[in-house]
DNA sequence: GGTGTGACAACAA
DNA sequence: TTTGTTGCCACAC
């Protein structure tokens, strides 16, 4: 397995409840900067035998990355509205809703 | 090893 | 705001 997808799903999983994450921001805290497109395809290969919050990773912009009213938005918003984040037109406020890495995160982070 | 692709990002209009 | 362009880089053919 490739290591580079299991550091970008290990930075999925510390992204807490009730707070999203860009693509760009995953990666780098992945510690792989510039490889944003490289996460959706982590995310895309995700062995479902463990659970990972892909729900949570958005567009830089805080758009769901899928096409409004398609089969995956509907169930990403779900979820999302699950966590007490509010989902509008396909988009959530990044502004109240990004989450933004704290001192204990990045500590964790660094123990790879 | 060239070519096209992608659950992206930044910027222009 | 929405749409198009361009940059990006690991992957799969």
């Amino acid at each position: 397995m490739n290591e580079q997808y299991k550091r970008i799903w290990q930075t999925v999983e510390t992204v807490p409840k009730g707070k999203v994450a860009s693509y760009g921001q995953i990666a780098d805290l992945a510690g792989l900067p510039g490889r944003a497109r490289l996460v959706g395809k982590a995310l895309g290969k995700n062995p479902d035998d463990r659970p990972l919050p892909w729900y949570r990773i958005l567009r830089s912009n805080g758009q769901i990355a899928f096409p409004a009213g398609s089969k995956q938005a509907d169930i990403q918003k779900g979820l999302l509205q699950q966590e007490d984040v509010v989902v509008i037109n396909n988009r959530v406020k990044l502004s109240q809703y990004q989450w933004q890495p704290d001192l204990a995160e990045m500590l964790f982070k660094l123990e790879f």
